[in-house]
DNA sequence: TCAGCAACTTATCATCGATAAGTTCCTGAG
DNA sequence: CTCAGGAACTTATCGATGATAAGTTGCTGA
């Protein structure tokens, strides 16, 4: 691609063969699509725009006709992410707010790279509207003023809190290192009593099922009404 | 630093000065105080090895004797933020654990960069030492087993969750900026009803007001009894 | 038919993280 | 007193990376 050179006399080169004629052309979308991938096998680290330009079969510089930078290209993958969180149907408040949620932080989990991201404000259609759902959501549910901004902030809070440290952890992936982390904080009874034999770090219910906990919590504090 | 250079003529060379006699050495503490500095004043995309040794009047190599890759300073560095929260002292589960909390969002919030640095497991021994207080205060609140294990992450999340969202939209802190986001999402009440006329944006009390109510509706959720 | 623009490629930068190979100064054993 | 040796640096250098500038190509419509 960027490599590939030709002989420098000219009577020597390769004529420019019939000109491979592109299928279908760049386009933001496939660029977005092709970062995700790519981002899904490499992680976040390892995407660069020349890896993401030899996947569509491209030179680095032609992403940048239509997409102005590589942060563009990030912004635009994380909001991808939330497209594929599905916008709950007709549901009671509660029901729905919950689906969306759980859906919201799977979505997250199953691109650990997307909470990575999370740093820059989040604007992409596909965030605000769902969070515009969440929000009307509560309102129907008799929520409104101070009430409501506190329970859209909670909410949105507790899910992009857990995507964040879940993932985290799911990232170091590997289990022996997740040994070696439990055996530094077990070995260390003198500074972590209670973290070492809470089951905190292993055992009990799985970080799904916590997290499920949780929000169930919150929900009946924000004055969702609670599960029939 | 890494530039200067010398005739390559021997005879035409300076001696080699008096050679300064360094007052300090350099040490991991003393590069890790420069890097929060150094974050704290031109953010994270602008830390350098480079701009992080000239700080401390050194080559950037240098930095690489005391400390094995970049990742390292920045794991350093946020755990250092870490470690800018009290422990509260002698107080009941409730206020100590809101005390925490509250004070470990504010840390977070004065070191803006720090949110988008929490991508990796947080094991530095300030992170480690405040969730031991949480779940060691939430377990002399009465919570074991399954509740307490919810609970603690639930309260770290909500912290964590609420620190990205409120930093990022801080730190996209120019004004002009945000008046152009609400003018987008105000101007689309076809897409954004609800967010366009809720205060969710704008009004109303601020980021630590809601974050504090929040806080409380989940302490008391969580099973913290409730203040007097 | 040909001007002109969209959609690329080639060439090239400055900058970055990191390694390898010196260099210098201080310390302590003999 | 000295001098070996290691701690704490510097110099030189590498390959990658994000990004820009300046071509090049081929389709389209007047």
């Amino acid at each position: 691609m960027d490599d590939e050179r030709a002989s420098d006399v000219l009577w020597l080169r390769d004529r420019p063969e019939p000109a491979p004629r592109r299928a279908e052309p760049l386009s933001v979308a496939r660029i977005v699509t092709a970062a995700v991938a790519e981002l899904d096998e490499h992680g976040v680290e390892r995407l660069t725009m020349r890896r993401l330009a030899q996947r569509l079969d491209v030179t680095s510089t032609a992403l940048y006709w239509h997409v102005r930078t590589k942060e563009d290209v990030l912004d635009l993958a994380v909001d991808h992410v939330l497209g594929e969180v599905p916008i709950p149907g007709e549901a009671g408040p509660r029901p729905a707010v919950r689906a969306l949620l759980v859906d919201w932080r799977a979505a997250m989990l199953r691109h650990p790279w997307s909470s990575v991201l999370l740093g820059r404000p989040l604007l992409g259609p596909n965030v605000l509207a769902r969070i515009e759902f969440l929000q009307a959501t509560l309102v129907r549910a008799g929520l409104s003023g101070v009430e409501l901004n506190t329970a859209t902030k909670l909410l949105s809070n507790v899910v992009i809190g857990t995507a964040m440290n879940d993932s985290s952890w799911r990232r170091l992936g590997d289990p022996a290192v997740m040994a070696e982390v439990r055996a530094f904080i077990g070995g260390r009874g003198d500074l972590y009593p209670t973290l070492g034999s809470s089951g905190f770090l292993d055992g009990g219910p799985t970080d799904d099922e916590l997290f499920e906990r949780g929000l169930d919590r919150v929900l009946d504090a924000v004055g969702l009404s609670p599960p029939a």
